[in-house]
DNA sequence: TCAGCCTATGTAAGCGCTTAGATGTAATCG
DNA sequence: CGATTACATCTAAGCGCTTACATAGGCTGA
């Protein structure tokens, strides 16, 4: 291994000079420059990160903690496993920390595992200069914790976490809109959910928001619901067990709490021979890439992201930057995504702006500040 | 921040023993051990990873760099960057990582963008103890040169890359089964070819075996072929292209280098009201999840992509531990996918085992000792 | 001509950890 | 009972970098 030490040895000048060549730095002749460059080029001479890390006090790495939640089926199983949500969420993390020349250590969290892996959670902490973490399986107390030893960005979480910070699509107004949709436009009434696993906030947010929505609805009724953990097979099922127990009277559409179980019920429907949108409507929320492509082409709510993670990241950068900021709560806009699922004629494909709720929220917590952050869509009076 | 030395003050012992118990070995007593371990529960204290990755002089990080080919269109567009291929590679070398207790460092390199990129590549070598690089878009000088600083192991790329160590899937016996299929199930015979961007060696892989294959059967012709670029959006124009180009006479076949861009084809011919697979069938390669949504289902070949992460860095771990071994190209098999884009009838879902191509390769450079990996499935004789 | 200053470079003290070897202590044995 | 051994623990030397501070010339100007 070719050190510092061997450089500044051949190029007959002090390791500080070294330094200052690599570093692009300040005052350095440029004769002396040159003569260095030429041995770090004939040495091979690459810096050393972990000494530079311990040097500088500072590793330049972040770590990302992303969600993995388990299949019954198969334990590898990319339908279930692949949100398709944090693949996207990396790439905007990703290209936000490059900009910024730092590095990014990438973690899954199996979900059914969560306890064994605090540990490592804690390991990984060693390791970067800060965090991101995806949804809500960390428990609460134990986020607390990471985010006393350095700074923590919550991605998707629970937006009435205290300890960090959390950046979020707009959930509640996504799912508002949709099933506003639903019931205005196509006038379906008798709605059937299949909500998210416990552990997930935002299907937390969306079950708020359809509830919400059913109860400001006299006409309009959930006729049933059914619990599944993000994956197409947990859609499959939740599909299957709607058939069993409605008989002949099927719902008017299905409410699905991720686009990867709308495609699952898509699935149990397709298999029993009842058509969509024409017998039930199904609408998912994510808009990930397959949606457009499932038959028929599956109506959304579009979450930004590749732009949650961008931001969670920059965010992330300014907290290790300043570390006294108190926590605050991003909002992104989602956008309702129609497709035919819905009902819409076929062929329709038209993203449309989610008008924000408004701050009529159910109040969060004992006490809690007004903490939502800012709007970035205008919100027209419904 | 905690250090060692201050659980070493609190605990009243020497940091020696501190690491001792923080590693739980060998000899310390248990009432030391209690002690220590309280102390640092009551500090909060985390190793910290720089100092201990120098202490140890070794890093315990592997880097994963990733190739995110550029859209024309819109400069993050997940139909286009996606290629849900790494995503699953990334799945597999993430779940031995964890199993080794190794941290992993991930990067993206544009692929428009090498030239620049490789600065950071190299810095990247900096904070690893070895990588894992995806595809051919590294130079392959320049992979002989990071080789020769740390273990390397390509991942789905250039058989004949002789710097490092190759992990791929047998791309030229799966697509000869695939073009087989199409050849003598379907009595396919005009074949028009979407190929891969020349930088992509699996693409080169999919090439020859096509060509080998049509250049076997006299009855059978290549009647046209454009260059995609794996994206969905190459696909499209692809297939707009080819309909420009054929007029009323449509090739039997459209055969594409990858599902992405196949799905772009089918895009195509479904505005042009192009009929899939009455006039005309469309396959693809990889088998990522989308494929068995489009319309209709896309024939394919399967490629282990997770299976491919994880022996790509089992294979890494082990040159880290065992430097010494000469470089070897190791082939997982592929499975052929039918589903009715060929023309199998609808409702088809099989998957079967890939004949593997006897060692009938084309020479590959000179003086080339014989350097495929053992086979996985046994080889049928065609 | 020399104090005073500026610039280019060197010196050396860490950063927080691991670990070889030193040390101290208690158990074991002839 | 002293020598030997085994065990628990400590001491301190790095690991490869960064950087505050020291130093050495060369210039300036009175």
């Amino acid at each position: 291994m070719v050190t510092l030490y061997d450089v500044a040895r051949h190029a007959g000048v002090s390791t500080a000079t070294v330094s200052r060549v690599v570093h692009g730095q300040d005052r350095v002749r440029d004769s002396t420059r040159a003569r260095v460059l030429r041995v770090i080029d004939q040495l091979g001479y690459v810096p050393d990160g972990a000494a530079q890390s311990l040097s500088r006090r500072r590793k330049n790495v972040i770590g990302l903690v992303c969600v993995e939640r388990q299949s019954p089926r198969q334990q590898y199983d990319i339908e279930s496993m692949s949100l398709l949500f944090y693949d996207e969420i990396l790439r905007g993390v990703e290209a936000r920390i490059r900009d910024h020349n730092w590095s990014l250590l990438i973690s899954y969290l199996r979900e059914a595992a969560t306890d064994p892996d605090l540990p490592r959670l804690l390991s990984l902490s060693g390791q970067v200069d800060g965090m991101l973490i995806g949804e809500g399986v960390v428990p609460s107390e134990f986020l607390a914790r990471l985010a006393k030893r350095l700074p923590v960005v919550v991605v998707a979480g629970n937006p009435d976490e205290r300890a960090a910070d959390v950046v979020m699509a707009d959930n509640r107004s996504g799912s508002a809109a949709l099933v506003s949709h639903l019931i205005e436009v196509h006038g379906r009434r008798r709605l059937y959910h299949v909500d998210g696993p416990p552990s997930a906030p935002d299907a937390k947010e969306r079950r708020i928001a359809l509830a919400e929505l059913v109860a400001a609805n006299p006409q309009c009724q959930l006729v049933g619901s059914s619990q599944g953990s993000f994956t197409v097979h947990s859609g499959e099922e939740a599909g299957a067990q709607l058939l069993a127990a409605c008989g002949e009277q099927l719902p008017d559409a299905v409410v699905c709490a991720n686009d990867l179980m709308a495609i699952g019920v898509l699935r149990a429907f397709g298999r029993a021979g009842v058509r969509v949108p024409e017998q039930v409507a199904v609408v998912g929320f994510d808009d990930i890439f397959p949606a457009s492509l499932c038959v028929p082409p599956l109506t959304t709510v579009h979450q930004p992201m590749r732009l949650l993670g961008e931001r969670a990241c920059t965010r992330l950068l300014d907290r290790i930057a300043r570390p006294s900021m108190t926590p605050k709560v991003e909002l992104l806009p989602a956008e309702l995504v129609l497709r035919s699922s819905c009902g819409c004629p076929p062929g329709t494909a038209t993203r449309q702006p989610v008008p924000a709720l408004g701050a009529s929220r159910s109040a969060p917590g004992p006490a809690a500040p007004p903490r939502r952050g800012r709007r970035k869509t205008p919100a027209p009076a419904s």
